[in-house]
DNA sequence: ATAGGTAGTATCATCAATGATACCTATGGG
DNA sequence: CCCATAGGTATCATTGATGATACTACCTAT
């Protein structure tokens, strides 16, 4: 066990609280395997978010430098989203996660 | 990208909703830094958790089958709980979140 | 003149997670 | 007889996350 993951002080939480979410992994998920997205592009792959959580969640994202946003001053408005580089580096983690969480569904599918 | 990690029926959430919460990230790193612990052990290590969420989230982990509980009938009594070979498994994704957090709250800082 | 598309905001309602507090059990020690 | 101990439950209140719905601005095409 490394030696700087004391529970106290510990960082997990920091990347916990970025991740979290009834939609983010989704929505990064999306930016990573398809890239530059579109708002409404984003809103019709994932039918069931509405407007005001999407829009919220991509906020935060790019609070957090996770993913960029931008603005083209056209009417009707466009705006693309992607993933920062920064923000590539939690793929390793949300493939660990992945794996794991497969993993884990046929554990509990033996269990049942 | 991995190509099973599709957005849709990915199992990233699986992951996650055992990791989240307020304590569990903590509860985890006790178990994993010093082995089997008693209740009144980790109670004392995790002062600001109360009992009663404390016995909510160890349930909740046992019954994904990553700790274990073991009751000895004595009195006063006496309960040991420890990390499973199986929950041992996200001792990386713990590691990797720990590291990315650390990167992390270091990039907010310097951001400020 | 009017309808439609894009990317939102604003407001209100609901539900799950967390917290505070009090209570329970059985027994050994004084 | 009574209290302390360990590991809980039960009940109620509070808060934050999520959801439903309606509204907006702006230009273009019909």
């Amino acid at each position: 066990m490394n030696e700087h993951m004391k529970p106290d002080q510990c960082q997990v939480q920091e990347a916990l609280g970025i991740l979290v979410g009834k939609w983010k992994p989704i929505i990064l998920l999306h930016l990573l395997k398809e890239g530059t997205q579109r708002f409404s592009e984003l809103k019709r792959e994932i039918p069931e978010i509405t407007q005001k959580m999407l829009t919220k969640q991509l906020r935060e994202l790019e609070a957090e430098g996770i993913v960029a946003r931008e603005v083209y001053p056209e009417v009707p408005p466009k705006v693309e989203y992607s993933i920062t580089e920064y923000g590539r580096e939690l793929q390793p983690i949300l493939e660990a996660m992945h794996e794991w969480g497969q993993k884990h569904a046929q554990f509990k599918k033996e269990k049942a």
